[in-house]
DNA sequence: TCCTTTCCCGACCGGTCGTTCGGTTCCCAT
DNA sequence: ATGGGAACCGAACGACCGGTCGGGAAAGGA
């Protein structure tokens, strides 16, 4: 039965027509196909099904390479995880002034995502729904305290804004980091090296102590002469 | 049948033991008891049911109140989009210095993300799963688009850091006050007017023309002397 | 050539999803 | 007190969920 009754997928379709036959999977071939349908359904919203389909395989086939839906997230977040604190190791991030490794850290951390994009975007949707998510989240947790150390290292040499509390502004710097993977694509003008240094300067430059006070007055405006 | 046999949920928990009665919903109530489930779990993952116990009721009930769980998701969209929009009509968004016009959309706006904060942060999780979604997305993408319309008019008064594209600056702002979603919680010892004004004068302060240059050397700290 | 391993399939499982429906209870104006 | 609409209920619907299973095709070493 089933001469050839398989209804093609996304990967199929792209391929039919050439000589070339589907690619038989592994792992990591098949995670790349899954994560990019769980950001763009949303985890939840993505069934085992829908996941088979576009990678041109019924949907008990993933089970072959993965034991569960979750641990397809699981690979997928671990993924994203080492990478970042892969960077906390470098050492721009752990030798020099707190603002020097501050800046490392935060530009290395927009060029990590930017090259794991996918990944890390799937790291920051996570909302602790399953175990696995909750394990995410605590370790995602603990790169951001880092971030938040060094900040208030760094305040405590005086190079911080008067009036910013330093755990505010290790949020306000990671937000406007992490804010990147909703909307970066690669292949566009941008170079990752190049968005991580304007990227990175900007949001030091926005927490440090140039500006004139650390609240405005309703009406004045905060930038320009 | 049935003669007492309903399974309380969270609210008549709360309710439970005191005189008072199990409050009778109107939408607008229910509302606020749903967008806080779909915060929790996400909108995906949170079921009828768990609506319904969330609200003490049946999960049956709540289609007295709304036609469809899709209905919930559009009104609470309605709700964020209605209340950024409307800054956009104020008085201090439209006549001004560029600069000053956009100091005053960025601080209001974080004060609206916060006095309206669940509504807020589900539209902002909103991937455009299903109609409502791409209809929020879309209107979304025009309030931002007014917000880097603005930063580009600040850009061609000179005020903007040499070297940083307009778009992009418009994107690490937004980025940046939007997660203020993420971490606020509402009784926090930050009040939201004195969190909108650093939030703004930090996010300004960033993309002004004060910093050295629009891309430093790795290793520079761009920060502090 | 043959045999083993890898890879993949359709059929099926129990359970849950959003939604519908007929009927019951509550509140309140009359 | 009573009629009627608003609020609510449990049961049930078809569809689909994640996951299992036994078996068949393809690949690769012998």
């Amino acid at each position: 039965m089933s001469i050839c009754g398989r209804i093609l997928g996304d990967v199929a379709d792209a391929v039919r027509g050439a000589q070339i036959r589907r690619p038989r999977y592994d792992p990591d071939r098949l995670l790349e196909v899954a994560v990019q349908q769980f950001i763009r359904r949303g985890y939840e919203a993505t069934s085992m099904a829908q996941l088979g389909k576009a990678a041109g395989l019924g949907k008990s086939s993933i089970y072959h390479h993965f034991p569960s839906k979750e641990a397809i997230l699981h690979r997928a977040l671990s993924r994203a995880l080492d990478a970042l604190f892969a960077v906390l190791e470098e050492e721009g991030a752990r030798v020099g002034t707190p603002a020097a490794r501050l800046e490392h850290l935060l530009r290395r951390t927009v060029e990590v995502l930017v090259v794991e994009l996918p990944y890390v975007t799937l790291l920051l949707r996570v909302r602790g729904n399953s175990k696995t998510e909750l394990w995410a989240l605590e370790r995602r947790r603990h790169f951001d305290r880092e971030v938040a150390e060094l900040v208030a290292a760094t305040a405590s040499t005086g190079a911080l804004r008067q009036g910013l509390d330093p755990g505010l502004g290790a949020r306000l710097l990671l937000g406007m980091v992490n804010s990147i993977s909703e909307w970066y694509r690669p292949g566009g003008p941008q170079s990752a090296a190049d968005l991580a240094r304007v990227a990175a300067s900007v949001g030091l430059n926005g927490i440090s102590g140039a500006a004139r006070s650390g609240a405005a007055r309703p009406g004045d405006a905060m930038i320009g002469r």
